[in-house]
RNA sequence: GGGCGUGUAGCUCAGUUGGUUAGAGUACUUGCUCGACACGCAAGGGGUCACAGGUUCGAAUCCUGUCACGCCCA
């Protein structure tokens, strides 16, 4: 018994127990193919909820489809994350007085490796806690030689189309890893700051005031502009205006950028620094003048006084400046919008540089023909909105990051800059040789490494051999499904696709199930900051993987964030113990282990209840667990085993298991919805389930496959139990309505022959669920009162007539209410000739039933 | 500005194609040491389904509008 006790124990054991056996692997016997590859999560990483949450939904998946038959395979790995990676390791290193530009790339790179050798298997051993049962000996990383030589095939192959392209115009610069970063990597935030009213003064003596939040790029404004309809600057058409603090002069241009009804209506353009400028710079064929060094300072393009002053300090000793030259006509508080990174959480600056970058337009075409098709589905479908809005407007992907770790661009430069691409350097070499006709050329490489997503981008046929034939490849690609947070659709899931379809020209995965996001229990995002993380390892700890599991499962209703509380927590952990309980009582009655070739057919009701409940929850959960109704599925078990099987089927059991007529087929019905239970329970709740299952099977459940045998059921029993539950419901509320202690005396009593033949046949467990007494004599002194289609006779002192009438009365009002509906459907003829025949049935029924208990509650009241 | 989503019991949420009396969990009230389980059992109270119109025999569900909140993109 103690073993049920230790989760942490178990959970661990059974786990080993798995990888020995080699369950994770695929089988490679069947012609069905279920396979997913696992979001490869950051090495640096640690578990969070959300990979919790993500990983519990595909382990899932996988253990439904391996239980039903299919050569299933979760394909696991970790992703080197560039800049983040680069970041932990280069503050570890920080700590120890190394500095990276100290140290040689080599030096670095082989730091990082160290690194990822000790800590990256960190969020594996995590992801195996919660149970997660991914092929292990298959376990991939983005830098791994096979996944690099594919990176390196697709960047050549795509280079030679065309497809990829080196070129210089703005990027987004984070200026503290002097890297340029994606659109994506930015984070838009509100701030509140000044916006500055700054005079221009011209040759003429007329002054220009221009408002500007950035007063810091004075020094690389190549013109102000104002709007061609805004009749206030005509007159100012050839003036050139003067740059305050230096002598460089600018002219005034017109142009549909600048807003007459914004500040003066003119604004200055600083083409180098501003997206905006930038298009506004190319119309006008103003120049691009750079006035940043790629760490934030000012270049020697300003004025000396400021050269070298990082851009904010500069920024005050520039307003300073302007106000005591009078040049600042006035400064308002304002409120704007400024990119920062979302890695070094500092200013991002639009910034000129030569970046590679690759043709998304191009490549988004088929990605989102797939879609269009439905060779790739949304779960829910709502998302393929965003995912087309996305890909409708997407911009040229800027592909290369100024640091070291990473894939390094497969891109050689010859003496005179000449490009060449191969996927080695000796085919590099060979087509310089070729080029220049020379026998030996040296070659300098390209130092920019890939963003990250471009390898991630390859992840579901990389890590499958891809550009090797390997059968792996051939069985598991495309996957079925890929299992996602929203948040990742334009990062990861779009660029997949992209890829997937240009070089495997079949889609990635036939299905991409999005997730939302976890969140506290007030909705709030979980984060450090906040202090309201909930970290599940702790919750693995304190109450298993289990419990984590079915909790996540059951909050997780598709398109609603998860909400989620240590009280809805602990809730789960007394449904994983209530089960451990309903085992704990098979084995006190000591109907374990079953003997196999015992097969009796049901006899007793009860029985039959019991499977034809069970058979209506197996298909039901099937459907689930197909349409990825995983709450549902959850929901629909809690209930069942909680109160249909627990509540009633092992009451009711009780005295069954103790008689020699019914004991051996109440043991086979107890093991056969059991065992079914927990094999339809085992992929929310993998741990409880083998345990439990291993304790009367030699099999391992995980591996099992589903093979409920119907039994066949006789209804009529099975409505005779309900209607037995019935009564027995009906009579505990009464029994409380009417006080009457467990210690006062009743007799129970039916003059009706079918109730009083289904108590005469039950008495014993009639007795044992009422605590009362069943008369098989006629009551001289009772009080008869309804039930359903027959009424009962209670002989008692405790019961008051005023009660029992109001109790009537109650009932009486809730059946006239109900009855007033159903006589208004059915004399409807609109009603009659539209509605369902089914609905029209059991109206008709239920207007019977009404009419007979409306008529017995009046007998019983006219006779008190 | 464009898009997506949410609003149902005190709280957190189900409610898949419109169809009996809108369901859970939790919290609350009352009573229970009955041999699986107090992480339990039993009985209960609690809801103009955000608001206003419309379609329909019938609307929490479909349509239109309003209000509130959230997210994404620009």
């Amino acid at each position: 018994m103690d073993d049920l006790q230790d989760k942490k124990k178990y959970e661990t054991e059974i786990y080993q127990e798995w990888i020995d056996k080699g369950c994770f692997k695929p089988t490679y016997n069947f012609d069905k193919n279920f396979s997913i590859c696992i979001p490869p999560p950051n090495v640096t990483g640690s578990l969070h909820m959300g990979h919790a949450l993500n990983n519990t939904i595909q382990d899932i998946l996988v253990r439904y489809h391996r239980m039903n038959g299919y050569n299933t395979l979760w394909q696991p790995g970790t992703d080197h994350a560039g800049i983040a990676t680069q970041m932990v390791v280069e503050r570890n290193l920080e700590e120890k007085n190394i500095y990276r530009k100290d140290l040689s790339r080599e030096e670095f790179i082989k730091k990082v490796w160290e690194w990822k050798e000790y800590s990256g298997s960190t969020i594996i051993n995590q992801l195996k806690r919660l149970g997660s049962s991914c092929d292990w000996s298959r376990e991939r990383f983005t830098m791994d030689e096979g996944l690099s030589s594919a990176v390196r095939k697709v960047f050549v192959s795509l280079y030679n189309e065309g497809l990829i392209y080196k070129g210089q115009t703005l990027v987004n610069w984070d200026t503290k890893f002097k890297t340029a970063i994606s659109d994506l990597e930015v984070v838009p935030t509100d701030v509140s700051t000044q916006i500055y009213y700054i005079k221009y003064p011209s040759s003429n003596g007329e002054t220009i005031t221009v408002a500007t939040v950035r007063p810091e790029t004075i020094f690389g404004d190549t013109a102000i502009a104002v709007n061609p309809t805004d009749d206030r600057y005509q007159s100012l058409k050839d003036i050139t205006f003067t740059i305050p603090l230096t002598d460089r002069k600018i002219p005034l241009i017109f142009d549909e950028y600048s807003d007459p009804e914004m500040g003066s209506g003119a604004v200055k353009i600083t083409p180098a620094h501003d997206f905006n400028d930038f298009e506004v710079g190319k119309r006008h064929n103003l120049e691009l003048l750079n006035i940043l060094n790629d760490d934030g300072t000012l270049n020697d393009k300003c004025p000396e006084e400021y050269a070298g002053l990082d851009r904010f300090e500069a920024r005050k000793l520039i307003v300073k400046n302007l106000k005591d030259q009078g040049y600042i006509e006035k400064i308002e508080d304002y409120k704007t919008t400024i990119p920062y990174g979302d890695r070094s959480n500092t200013i991002v600056e639009p910034y000129l540089t030569n970046q590679w970058f690759c043709n998304a337009e191009e490549l988004a075409k088929q990605a989102m023909k797939v879609v269009k098709e439905g060779e790739t589905k949304f779960f829910p479908s709502n998302w393929e909105k965003t995912y087309f809005q996305w890909m409708e407007n997407i911009r040229p992907w800027c592909i290369s990051r100024q640091i070291w770790w990473g894939h390094q661009i497969p891109v050689w430069y010859g003496p005179d800059g000449k490009e060449f691409c191969a996927e080695t350097e000796e085919e590099a070499k060979q087509l310089a040789i070729d080029y220049y006709k020379a026998d030996k050329i040296i070659l300098k490489r390209d130092k920019d490494v890939l963003d990250t997503w471009f390898s991630s981008a390859l992840w579901p046929f990389s890590t499958l051999g891809w550009p090797n034939q390997e059968k792996t490849l051939e069985y598991f690609y495309p996957n079925s499904v890929l299992v996602t947070g929203f948040d990742i659709i334009f990062f990861w899931v779009a660029r997949m696709m992209m890829m997937g379809n240009k070089f495997m020209q079949t889609t990635p995965f036939h299905t991409v199930y999005v997730h939302a996001l976890v969140r506290d229990e007030k909705g709030q995002k979980m984060s450090k900051s906040k202090g309201n993380v909930i970290d599940p390892l702790e919750i693995i700890d304190k109450y298993g993987a289990d419990t984590l599991r079915f909790t996540l499962t059951s909050l997780n209703t598709p398109g609603r964030d998860v909400r989620l509380s240590e009280q809805r927590i602990a809730g789960y952990r007394n449904f994983v113990t209530k089960i451990t309980n309903a085992y704990k009582f098979a084995e006190f009655k000591s109907i374990y282990p079953l003997e196999q070739n015992e097969k009796p057919n049901p006899k007793h009701m009860f029985n039959h209840w019991i499977i034809s409940e069970f058979q209506k929850l197996y298909q039901s959960i099937q459907d689930n667990y197909q349409n990825y109704y995983f709450h549902e599925v959850a929901n629909q078990l809690y209930h069942f085993t909680w109160h249909t099987f627990c509540d009633w089927y092992i009451e009711l059991s009780k005295n069954l298991l103790d008689s020699n007529e019914y004991r051996k087929e109440t043991i086979y019905t107890f093991h056969l919805v059991f065992n079914s239970l927990l094999q339809l329970l085992h992929p929310i709740i993998p741990f409880i389930t083998e345990k439990l299952w291993s304790k009367n099977n030699d099999s391992i459940l995980m591996t099992y496959q589903w093979n409920y045998t119907d039994v066949s059921i006789d209804e009529s029993l099975v409505n005779q139990t309900e209607d037995f539950i019935d009564f027995i419901e009906e009579y505990r509320s009464i029994e409380k309505l009417f006080e009457i202690k467990k210690e006062d005396s009743v007799l129970i009593f039916s003059e009706n022959k079918d109730l009083q033949n289904l108590f005469i046949n039950n008495q014993s467990i009639l007795e044992f669920l009422t605590r009362k007494q069943l008369s098989l004599e006629k009551l001289q002194s009772g009080v008869k009162l309804p039930f359903k289609k027959y009424d009962f006779i209670l002989e008692t002192n405790q019961i008051d007539s005023d009660k029992i009438k109001n109790k009537l009365k109650e009932n009486q009002q809730s059946l006239q209410k109900e009855k007033i509906n159903i006589d208004k459907n059915l004399s409807n003829p609109n009603f009659t000739e539209r509605a369902p025949k089914e609905l029209i049935e059991q109206n008709t029924q239920r207007q019977a039933a009404i009419n007979l208990e409306l008529s017995k509650i009046d007998s019983i009241l006219s006779n008190l």
